[in-house]
DNA sequence: GTCTATAATATGATAGAC
DNA sequence: GTCTATCATATTATAGAC
């Protein structure tokens, strides 16, 4: 793109050229997409804010909607298998027997907050997932609706380390800290408002400590099993 | 609008005609602006879902953002106004001291979990907000952000009932539990899948008492204070 | 691969008859 | 208040020069 001697070099060296472009069109597009949805960011908008041409898009996605779901792959398989090295080494440590309920839980919640600092590039990634559910082709949101694999592998190893609970509730409480995580991306300002800015996203250990306090805190909650109490009034 | 006898009687009666038109728009806006995101549902695809003419938002709301933010307002009154009842309710119950932890965070859950089954109207406000935040102009942003006087009652009674916690603790699980509250309107497929069909948003009761008992538990989860962990390996 | 120019279409908004 | 017709504009996508 805009290096035209390394653009030569590449070409001289035989590589694909620069792919630059199109990694630069990924960051752009996951941002401006978390960040205000995708049907509302223009070709125009994206392409300006990503330095490159107007045109560039179509050449190397073919269209918008094929883009959405490239930034969508990228970003699923980045975090899914972070998040799939860390629950197989909890197991590993283990010795194939059942992991702490933290460390699982610091595996499924660690990678997410780790990506949102220091990444720019799935730094928004959760919150791009709630609007390419609503928003995206069908294609993207079956892919989003597939995309369960790991969190399968999660609810497997929770409920051998809460063997009390139905497996029902083990997925509905996955699913709760699914939820908390989303947190983290998607009413970060109303939070800071809130507690008069008291609450910020800056300080990642302890931003970590906190949600896996509070999901696993959930996990183990007391079940009363299926009887709703009768209410006293 | 279609029934021409009523419309006819209400304009005898002096009333201004039937507002019929306004609701059904305001309901249809609300369901496809979550279910699309605002910016993907075009006035044509709304109005004839509402089944009203293209030109009527224009007439009734002045443009579509200005239905945007009203389709808010509407929402968010209401939702708050019945937290704020059950709040006070539980404080009046507790003869001006601290309701019980589950009572709180009931008044905060419930009615965001009851107008999900029962009212079509709120049903889907609260994914909606997802949605707004990313899309909307920046009018309905703001409501957004100062929409934090509700949950500024729920921080306080939250943080009498957990005198132990530090203050920003307490605005951290509030946060949280919103999250906890957000997976039932946004990811509610994905758990489908997940669970093979297992969890459902069928039983009201049943969901509401999963959701009170693990947000209450990640309320009441030990804080180990400032000092982070020391690593063992 | 990159760029300009433009085609084809969809959108929000409005004017004006009823 | 409702409807049809239409304007002005913005959008995605593409053709074709470089």
């Amino acid at each position: 793109m805009r290096v035209v001697a390394e653009q030569a070099e590449a070409d001289a060296a035989g590589i694909a050229a620069r792919q630059d472009t199109k990694e630069v069109i990924l960051d752009s597009a996951e941002r401006l997409f978390a960040e205000k949805s995708y049907a509302s960011v223009s070709l125009r908008e994206l392409t300006q804010a990503a330095g490159v041409n107007l045109a560039a898009v179509n050449y190397h996605f073919g269209s918008k909607d094929a883009l959405l779901i490239a930034v969508f792959r990228r970003g699923a398989l980045a975090l899914n298998r972070e998040r799939a090295r860390m629950l197989r080494e909890a197991e590993e440590k283990a010795g194939g027997g059942t992991p702490p309920l933290r460390e699982i839980v610091s595996a499924l919640v660690l990678p997410a907050i780790r990506y949102s600092f220091t990444s720019t590039r799935l730094a928004l990634y959760n919150q791009f997932v709630a609007f390419a559910r609503g928003d995206g082709p069908a294609e993207a949101r079956e892919i989003l609706d597939k995309d369960v694999g790991h969190l399968q592998r999660f609810a497997l190893s929770l409920a051998r380390a809460l063997p009390h609970l139905p497996q029902q509730e083990v997925y509905w409480r996955l699913h709760f800290a699914m939820g908390v995580l989303h947190s983290l991306y998607t009413d970060m300002k109303r939070l800071e408002s809130l507690s008069g800015g008291l609450c910020q996203l800056d300080d990642l250990e302890a931003v970590a400590v906190r949600v896996v306090d509070y999901v696993t805190a959930g996990l183990e909650a007391p079940f009363a099993g299926p009887l709703v109490q009768e209410k006293t009034a």
